[in-house]
RNA sequence: GUGGUUGUAGCUCAGCUGGUUAGAGCGUCGGUUUGUGGUACCGAAAGUCGCCGGUUCGAACCCGGUCUUCCACCCCA
């Protein structure tokens, strides 16, 4: 055998089977997004680099798959930065596309693009791969799918409500239950920084505060030392380590923490309104949970931050995430337009759907029906009929070549196929069809009729 | 991007401190007399031991590089 070919790293192939489980949870969430009124549309995988390029800080730029030029690409490059190999000051002159790195950069194009077309409040949904030049592990690939659901055009907090619902919806209709919508808001995280003293670090505060979980509270208190800020302001955050009890337990405490900010004290108010709405409206499987450590999220997040962890038990990152930016498309100078969006990571669902052994068993993409071959009248016959079911929506199809029958049932067998027919020489002169139900074994010789009615 | 980890037939893995023709199970293919599968029995094919280089009389095994896998950072879906 010749050197094995491969496929590069973070990628992989599917077979039939992963693309009917796939396609099953694209379906849903489709509907899902339908039935809220969210409408498609589809970007191109690549975008001018200058599109992508500082939008998702200098770690995102880092992790952009960049495009090279066709033709003599070299020859437009500046020799300072070619001979002193100086890669990022020379990738703009050898590179000007880019593969996308999310939905919602090139929505945010699209919108500002199509201004004049779009009727606002405009609510879309966009289901394409993503690529990232990421060191894969597992639930992490180069190209994955992500499922987003946006809304510009509206600064109202019942957006942030329906987005809740839309997960709650999206994952009771797969059978994950049990998973945890994690939410907080930007303001909240700024607002804590201002008490503390530490607003102009707020990345580094909101970065540290986001490890809690992960090394502990005395490691935090380290980091946010180390990166300077003042042990008074930590002192402060003391209530914040302690968070507990229900919703509304841990709203009362973060405002006394944050009774002295006005941006703060704005937080609030939207995190409470959003979750009257959803204690009046109900969840069918998932819990909202206010996480005030939830500080990811892209730079662009201005109001709630959403999260989604899978269900207790289950080993795998968030499988979706969004938030508010109130002003996504200011980057390219549309101003005033506030947006908000969530995301479903449609690969790590299928992982966990996959551990969890949440697949319906009638995800198949096999035909319904197979003939025996048992030669050229008797294939001739078969065809005729299969002509006719086909007709009549019913997939079906004539084993090709004319081997022995243990074999043709072998392979029925393999692919589940549920049902065989015969058509040999006894059937061939009656003009009828023996009818095989693979799973009982039952077998009736019935006529063509009857066999559609039986298929259908 | 940093540190670590993995890689042997289609799949899951054995292979003792380097020693002669690299094994198993499952799967595949063929057969158990030619119109009936998922069971049983018999038989066969299939591996430049990820790739490149080095050490050695000799390497799947030791060393270096590279790719891949997974993990921890980082970041994220």
């Amino acid at each position: 055998m010749a050197q094995k070919p491969s496929i590069p790293k973070g990628t992989r192939d599917f077979n039939p089977q992963d693309v009917a489980k796939r396609n099953y949870i694209f379906s849903t969430i489709r509907s899902a997004f339908e039935t809220f009124g969210f409408q498609p549309i589809e970007t191109p995988s690549f975008e001018n680099s200058s599109t992508l390029m500082g939008k998702y800080g200098e770690e995102g730029d880092r992790l952009i798959f960049k495009i090279l030029n066709s033709g003599d690409y070299l020859s437009k490059v500046d020799n300072k930065y070619y001979l002193d190999k100086n890669s990022s000051m020379l990738t703009p002159y050898i590179s000007e596309k880019a593969l996308r790195y999310d939905l919602t950069v090139p929505f945010a194009r699209y919108v500002v693009q199509h201004q004049n077309e779009i009727d606002f409040p405009f609510k879309r949904y966009q289901i394409q791969p993503v690529w990232r030049a990421d060191r894969p592990q597992k639930g992490r690939f180069r190209e994955f799918y992500q499922c987003d659901a946006d809304v510009v055009g509206s600064n109202s907090l019942w957006q942030e409500v329906e987005f809740v619902q839309l997960y709650d919806a999206v994952f009771t209709a797969l059978g994950l239950h049990g998973v945890t919508i994690k939410i907080n808001n930007r303001k909240i995280l700024s607002g804590i920084a201002e008490v503390i003293g530490a607003q102009d670090k707020l990345i580094d505060f909101t970065v540290a505060l986001d490890k809690l979980d992960k090394i502990g509270e005395e490691k935090v208190k380290e980091e946010m030392l180390g990166k300077g800020i003042p042990q008074s302001g930590i002192d402060k955050l003391q209530p914040l380590f302690s968070l507990s009890g229900d919703f509304g337990a841990q709203v009362t405490e973060l405002k006394s923490i944050l009774e002295t900010s006005e941006e703060g004290r704005q937080g609030i108010e939207e995190l409470e309104f959003i979750n009257k709405g959803i204690e009046a409206l109900g969840l069918k499987t998932a819990t909202l949970q206010l996480d005030v450590t939830l500080a990811r999220g892209l730079n662009y997040y201005t109001g709630a931050i959403f999260e989604v962890a899978a269900p207790e038990g289950v080993k795998m990152g968030s499988i979706g995430g969004g938030g508010r930016y109130d002003d996504l498309t200011g980057i390219f100078g549309l101003k005033d337009m506030s947006g908000v969006g969530i995301s479903f990571g449609l690969d790590r669902i299928a992982l966990v759907l996959e551990q969890l052994n949440l697949f319906p068993e009638t995800i198949t993409n096999t035909v319904k029906v197979m003939f025996i071959n048992f030669g050229e009248a008797e294939g001739m016959a078969s065809m005729k009929a299969i002509k006719v079911l086909r007709e009549n929506d019913i997939s079906a199809e004539l084993f090709p070549d004319k081997k022995k029958t243990v074999k043709q049932f072998n392979y029925a067998n393999k692919r589940n196929i549920p049902f065989v027919v015969l058509v040999g020489e006894s059937e061939l002169a009656d003009n009828t069809y023996t009818l095989k139900n693979m799973a009982s074994s039952a077998q009736e010789t019935i006529t063509l009729d009857t066999l559609i009615s039986a298929l259908k």
